[in-house]
DNA sequence: CAGTGTGAATTTCTTCACAGCG
DNA sequence: CGCTGTGAAGAAATTCACACTG
């Protein structure tokens, strides 16, 4: 659910801040959510807080950060050391949340061998024992797009299950592949529809906009 | 609407294979949409299709394409030239899609004056005057999470309405901004998240996990 | 007759509002 | 008494199913 990880962040702010727990109030304040919404949400997930006093932050962490996996590490390998994967290999918020790089891997001789961040760039061709030896769960494509597919299907014989995608290329995978896509021109363009409607666009009210903040 | 960029992308690509029309069937299935819901959207957008034949695609590229912007440009200026930065602007795919990157900023001596894809970085201290002479809409945060706030208030001082941010800060801006959030990390706790559901998450129901694709 | 357009049914999500607990 | 947990209401979005049309 994507309301999860924006709670954990506030969750994770707020104990920094000292606080020993968080009214569903604070936290629906804090995430930009309805409060209802707020309890609901950790109640289906079979958080309980106290009557009167709120939810316990230590709890609240641990147990979120158990339903989001952070309590264990999701190895991940970089495909396409380009600058967008140089970039991504270098994040430290990646290895900081669970998510350490294992490789970062190209075909391009030129760049294997070469380090950025913690991770050295690897040739493709390792990319079968790296994935199998370091356990890697979910692979980040940050290829040219017409071998994002290619690479996927290498991905996905070799058992890994969840793939980012950062190229334009649609990914065909099998249904046990969760694929997500990440793509700066379709949110500049979300970004700038939704600009665009307090215009003159005409609206037609049937289109969920799913915009609209809070009332 | 999240679904529009989807349509157009599929549209692009449908046309590109010789196709001059398509139905909402195949336009669903392309996008893993629900043709009702195909239908329904593109009636409520004032788009008409043709029954029994389908929709003409040239007709939908130009819709769509207007709905979201694509015909004019939407200047952009990146800030903050460490690796992400630079990424972006090296993309390629901003400009063909009608977000030319008119100034990529930073504080940093050292890179103030190097070139990355087209883009020349510039001082932050420059940034009133580009997006003012560029007229530039849309921002991106490639900073430091601990600047971004800062940078963000100086956009929307300059009235720039659209921010994209790749930071981890969350930002307050005033109710005419739009802000997306890019989280890498947050998008891979959801993938493990959906990931773990299927191994054995106590569930309780009640949780929209948006989930689930084609039943 | 293939395929749209849309009422109506259904499902899903959100929010209200309040009983009841610590 | 502050705040949770949730039934019930409401709103929104999705999907069905079918009349209708080019």
């Amino acid at each position: 659910m994507g309301r999860l990880p924006a709670y954990l962040r506030a969750v994770v702010d707020l104990v920094s801040l000292g606080l020993p727990s968080v009214s569903s109030d604070r936290l629906a304040e804090e995430t930009g959510v309805n409060p209802a919404t707020v309890r609901r949400d950790l109640a289906s997930l079979g958080i309980a807080g106290t009557r009167g006093l709120g939810y316990d932050l230590r709890y609240l962490i641990h147990e979120i950060g158990l339903l989001l996996g952070v309590s264990e590490d999701w190895p991940v390998v970089i495909v396409g050391a380009g600058n967008l994967g140089r970039a991504l290999a270098n994040y430290q918020g990646l290895a900081a949340r669970g998510f350490p790089v294992r490789a970062l891997l190209d075909v391009d001789p030129t760049l294997v061998g070469a380090r950025f961040g913690q991770v050295e760039v690897l040739h493709l061709d390792e990319m079968e024992r790296v994935v199998g030896e370091a356990g890697v769960g979910v692979g980040i494509l940050a290829t040219p797009a017409d071998q994002a597919q290619l690479v996927a299907d290498r991905l996905v014989a070799l058992g890994v299950s969840s793939l980012l995608n950062f190229t334009e290329e649609t990914l065909v995978v099998p249904s046990w592949v969760e694929v997500r896509r990440v793509d700066l021109a379709t949110e500049l363009q979300i970004l700038s529809f939704y600009q665009r409607r307090t215009t003159g666009a005409r609206s037609g009210a049937g289109l969920p906009l799913g915009h609209e903040s809070n009332p």
